[in-house]
DNA sequence: ACAACCTGTTACCTAAAGGATAGTAATAAC
DNA sequence: GTTATTACTATCCTTTAGGTAACAGGTTGT
């Protein structure tokens, strides 16, 4: 088993990033800061959901949160430098999900798989 | 909201090949065919959701399935062409891992996060 | 006083993912 | 006839992910 950790890092990855919303905020974040607001109308989270993804994603070093004083306190969400080194992954994903869509539409499937990304 | 097209890639990506298995199977068949035991014992996964996963890997294309007719009965999972375009996936999640690995080693998080990978 | 707005939290619930265990069907070996 | 091997299914169960709804605490505006 000379591969296993190789595995063991697949693994991690996904257990930081893994879950349907963590890549998304760190996308969407990579368009800039946003307050906690914004994020739940603009990617449709719940904010139970999503304040309990922002506090995983911090304590994980990859956003900053930073509280504002302004009258009513808002909450500024950002990527933390360390965010960066995702970028890879995030084009990876995006690139593949891309290329899948078109080869459905395609019809290069035997079987019917579906994708979101077709309206 | 100019980038939602590439967030439904991502989560389309994420469809095909998220949760605990998928590509792990597809990074262990990377290494050559295997039968159906040699994966459960391999990696360590049960009966049913190892054969939940083959089907739903077969059916996005992603895998082949060969039965042999040897007695008793055999069947070999292979890569299909089609995982090659996953490549990139999973060399970015894997280098991801385990540079994530080495920073928490390296104690540079103010929490703690925590890594399968580390014995 | 009262509503409106922001960032959350709390309690509750459902659905899906995944695991444990046993069993089936075919064949062959002892 | 019993046991073993292979590739599964069937049944049952636990855990987790995620959603809904309500509300708290603070502040500003009417």
């Amino acid at each position: 088993m000379k591969y296993k950790h190789a595995r063991l890092s697949i693994q991690d990855t996904m257990d930081v990033v893994g879950g349907k919303w963590k890549l998304i905020l760190i996308f969407v974040l990579f368009d800039g800061k946003k307050k906690f607001n914004e994020l739940t109308r603009e990617i449709g989270i719940s904010p139970r959901v999503l304040s309990k993804e922002l506090h995983e994603l911090e304590v994980n070093g990859l956003i900053k949160r930073r509280v504002c004083d302004t009258k009513p306190v808002t909450v500024e969400y950002s990527l933390a430098p360390y965010s960066e080194s995702l970028k890879d992954v995030i084009v990876a994903l995006c690139k593949w999900g891309e290329a899948h869509r078109e080869n459905i539409i395609a019809g290069k499937f035997d079987m019917s798989p579906k994708s979101k990304s077709i309206l």
